[in-house]
DNA sequence: AAATATTTTTAGCTATATCTAAATAAATAT
DNA sequence: ATATTTATTTAGATATAGCTAAAAATATTT
């Protein structure tokens, strides 16, 4: 089953809008997500119903099928590998990579996808802390949690922020935190939900209990 | 001026056609090139004249103007850079870049053509050999000669090869010779014509005139 | 210079992906 | 349970990019 262009950004808005292919989602939705009319849409809808990637009930909404699905994690994982491979190697900053990555996804190549994650390293997550779903379509997204959840002697890595403002972004850097670092719990102050990070089996990091809410990690 | 993915292509292979802006090209060969039917052809003519990229009189083929020529041009940049990216980042084969440049060459963004441009150290040109206009669309291309056509003690750099027979890419890998290999000419046998060449200033290399003959050069 | 051959264009059709306006189905309110 | 509102679909346009078949212009032969 091959789609286009248009048809895989449908596909990747209605994997994104169903929560990962649980609930099912209204014309109105996908219109509102993909800034399109809604008539345009219903269009849409029948011809991905007919290449069986959605089931398609008149006036009741979709649901994207487990084929649907694969796909829509292909996109999905072309996208971030992307996103890894312009914020690494090229430089971009964090917030200027959507749109590139918004094009770059539709290259049909499965060598040069193969090739750039190993290129990357096989990179779990993107440089927003999503994962990477790998080329089965597989997501192994372990559950993330907030810094001040873990406790004192788990260690994990560093994989998005909540609060992405520049300010905090800012702070991270200055510190020596970032997307992917390797940390360890190694106090807690139980009075005010302070704690004591090790970062790259390195630096020492003390941070608020509101600094720690903000960054999640992964355990290890 | 933008140029949707047709025009560009169309664009292109005009520009390629007319060698370098020079001849006019007629609506048969641009049909041949694109493998499409004339029809077709005369009516994206009509569009790229409106947009004043080629100089079209009906009947009479089309010429590419200056602003056409320096999309074209851009394009060409794109598609080149990209093939360096393929081949010396994520170790594509010569004969495995064209397809996937030719869908790179359309992303769109300024941004991402410096990054990459800088990241792979301002190439001058292609896997091939073909140079790789700047961002003026200025072309250096420096006359390429035959190694046996220098002289010895001129000095020069690989830039393509006129028979790339697996045969002869073989032997040249064997040798240690490739694209982007800094030379210079330590003997030139008149019997013969046969060659003594030093390669990145350590091996010395012997070659009968016929290989020579293939291998083209900038003098530096 | 007229006839023939070739090239190119035009006219009309198809498919994708969008739109607006009108019609219809489903959901909600009275 | 009927009326109203909201959501969705259908019908009919538009633009791009392709096609075939027929018409027209140019080029070549005789």
């Amino acid at each position: 089953m091959t789609l286009t262009t248009a048809e895989e950004n449908y596909l990747k808005a209605i994997y994104h809008l169903s929560d990962g292919a649980t609930k099912s989602v209204s014309t109105n939705d996908v219109a509102a997500e993909m800034k399109t009319k809604p008539a345009s849409v219903s269009d849409m809808l029948r011809k991905l119903g007919d290449k069986e990637v959605i089931e398609y009930r008149k006036y009741y909404g979709v649901n994207i099928t487990e084929e649907g699905k694969k796909l829509a994690l292909q996109t999905i994982r072309k996208h971030r590998l992307w996103e890894v491979f312009l914020v690494e190697k090229l430089q971009f900053a964090w917030d200027e990579v959507h749109e590139v990555a918004e094009e770059l996804e539709h290259i049909q190549s499965p060598l040069l996808i193969q090739r750039l994650d190993s290129y990357l390293n096989f990179p779990k997550f993107d440089p927003h802390g999503d994962p990477i779903p790998d080329e089965y379509g597989d997501v192994r997204a372990r559950p993330r949690l907030a810094l001040n959840e873990m406790e004192v002697d788990q260690s994990g890595q560093i994989v998005a922020v909540k609060d992405s403002s520049a300010a905090f972004l800012k702070y991270l850097d200055k510190v020596g935190a970032y997307i992917g670092a390797r940390i360890k719990v190694l106090d807690k102050v139980e009075f005010d939900g302070s704690m004591e990070i090790l970062v790259d089996q390195k630096k020492t990091l003390f941070m608020s209990k509101d600094v720690a809410a903000n960054i999640l990690a992964i355990q290890s």
